[in-house]
DNA sequence: CGGCATTGTGTAAACGTTTTCCCTGTCAAC
DNA sequence: GTTGACAGGGAAAACGTTTACACAATGCCG
């Protein structure tokens, strides 16, 4: 069943056998079709450990997220191992659960399984790895969040491009009072979204109130639980944008369970534009970025480092940059590699703010309570005219 | 960077280096810690492949399931891999897509990398495969389906148990007109729970009517389409029974987009209990599955048979079994091996049912067409009373 | 005090590949 | 007919571990 057995069933050596199977194109024709013949019935199928022991490349792609149950990852993990096998790779998938102890576990085993390259898109991962991985000549590439120290590789997303259109949308739609829920500051990425919906809010002359900006968790519980804690403010807000899809739908449900309606009593924006996001009631408006591309440009960012100083590199560049070094620095230390674009699909969240803009909750004021007029007597709207 | 340099570096030989991080307990303790000191300074990590190479075991199970952007199967993942990392392994996961194509190139996956065993949790299987791993002695274990022939190991899942309480639940109710949509028929599964309603439905005494069997794909988009097509019927069931739960979301945006409401016009079941079944609007009643149950037990199933002949197996059982034949079938050919209980959880989209039982859309059969009475023209009634 | 377990360590042979190097032909040119 | 180049295939050395085996040192018993 090894390549010894291949060898001797078809009379030739297994170094032939060998080149057979990896397209080495010396091998005579005649005697290929004898090794493929033999492999054929044999149904051989060469031991990958070996393989990778002696060749050095394991043909396994590492990645890392943050949440494996978060839809958003799912989809990027299967467009990441379609571009992985469309190019001869196989992905290792580790998630952190946002766990520093679990990132160093990923880590270690992909380290230690020894990947051909790693695409990370979670939290900030400790200086100690990055030298590990820069020490073994490992690529990697930063999905998102710019790390403390400067890198191989990152691939930005634009969210200031999507926030905007989202914010403007808004903004058109005449809400002036828009409440902004975080992924966990923690992480950069998060920090980065807050911030452009800040700047977006400054470059139209809105001032942003820090009662409504809630740091969440990036999970349906967390957006639930952010907007009851809006709910429960004095002034509220007429709109609500979400730094992913999933706090979104805990924000609808917290929504639904005050009885409040969507787009009515609260227009609605999320982020990544996961499948789901067509399918929540009502459906969801929200900023799309694109997992093909950013799953795509990750493979290809990795593939293309995999042989520092050999490959597809314009010699115009090798001449201009130091040789040495490759064990400890891969020489390319170049800015953001790419940037994924974003943009804004309007679903059926948004509409135009029924409450007064200046004036919210006259009677609750009075009232001194938290809960806005019973349903019943406000006017309703139907979803669709 | 490798277990010579630590065993340089400790004064000591690699086997003794091999042993200390094994943790075989022979090695005297001065030496261990003297190892144990290098291998912290170094950070030193073993080389899985290398490893895996001589001693025969990967450390590595695999999962195949169908798709892994249906958010049932990254919750099983997520337990199957922490069942994996609690025993020390780690897990290798392929998704077939639903084509056997797909399916194929994921089992060759899992035989290449050696596995020590796989969980298969996806439609039928070619023998052609379970005849390898068979021969390669790398246990498996199927969830849920059977498929055609005796087979080494099956996790049953209690269908009956599950959908019968569905069933009941609706019938105490009040509804007698109950449509089913499964999942893909070519799956033994879906098959399964389909029969398993069938078998509920007669046992108190009602007929399916064969209109309100549809065949779905266990999608989103699936489950809107089947619920558009019952919609279209002539006759139209009061409640509707799903196969998994994101085609009861699929139906749910059906129904929203139809402007027909939930309990109120159908009520609906699901299957799986995934997180998000709570976050409908409304509340999706759903029959849970757990997941950790299946992962767990689909673990110690695997590891249980690792070592076929050695290990923790009682020595009555070895007795009375032939020892021999090892390489090409399992001796414990055993009956389903464990069955995992469903329990029904309801939430809020089962109702009482508010149209004519015996009498379904009169006026629409004199109007001949197939829509329902305009919304406002019907009683309205609130989510909670 | 000598043999004999016992305990712990080192040496070396695997594991199944890839890949380097060398050798044997074959063919063309002189 | 001899030489050189070249093509193609085989032998063997890696790759980094585990593990069987041998062997040295120690303690115990007679």
């Amino acid at each position: 069943m090894d390549i010894r057995g291949v060898a001797a069933l078809a009379r030739v050596s297994i170094a032939t056998v060998s080149r057979t199977i990896n397209h080495v194109p010396t091998v005579d024709p005649a005697l290929a079709a004898r090794v493929w013949k033999v492999v054929h019935e044999l149904n051989y199928l060469p031991n990958t450990q070996a393989r990778a022991l002696v060749s050095g490349r394991s043909r396994l792609i590492g990645l890392i997220v943050s949440e494996i149950t978060n839809p958003f990852f799912p989809e990027l993990i299967q467009e990441f191992e379609q571009a992985a096998v469309a190019r001869g790779y196989e992905i290792l998938i580790g998630s952190t659960n946002y766990e520093s102890k679990t990132m160093e576990i990923c880590a270690r085993r992909m380290l230690e399984r020894k990947v051909d390259g790693v695409a990370v898109m979670t939290f900030g991962v400790e200086d100690f790895f990055l030298d590990r991985f820069a020490a073994e000549n490992i690529p990697y590439v930063f999905i998102d969040p710019a790390p403390s120290r400067p890198l191989n590789s990152v691939l930005a997303v634009d969210y200031l491009a999507g926030i905007s259109e989202g914010v403007q949308h808004l903004a058109v739609l005449g809400h002036r009072n828009i409440a902004f829920i975080s992924g966990p500051l923690s992480r950069r990425s998060s920090l980065s979204r807050k911030e452009a919906f800040l700047a977006c809010l400054h470059s139209i002359g809105l001032k942003p109130n820090p009662d409504w900006l809630i740091e969440g968790d990036h999970t349906l519980d967390g957006g639930r639980d952010a907007m009851q804690k809006i709910l429960a403010l004095p002034h509220l807000p007429t709109a609500i944008m979400c730094s992913n899809d999933m706090t979104a739908i805990g924000v609808q449900h917290a929504l639904f369970e005050a009885d409040l309606r969507i787009p009515d009593d609260f227009s609605l924006i999320g982020f990544d534009d996961i499948h789901l996001a067509e399918y929540t009631i009502p459906p969801l408006t929200t900023i799309r970025m694109s997992c093909r591309d950013l799953a795509t440009r990750a493979m290809e960012n990795l593939l293309s480092r995999r042989n520092p100083g050999v490959g597809s590199t314009p010699s115009t560049a090798s001449t201009t940059q130091p040789a040495g070094g490759l064990d400890s620095l891969n020489p390319r230390q170049d800015q953001p590699s790419a940037t994924i674009a974003t943009r804004l699909i309007v679903r059926r969240t948004t509409g135009l703010p029924h409450r007064a803009l200046d004036d919210l909750r006259p009677d609750a004021s009075k009232q001194n309570t938290t809960s806005l007029p019973p349903r019943a007597q406000r006017q309703r709207r139907s979803a669709r005219p």
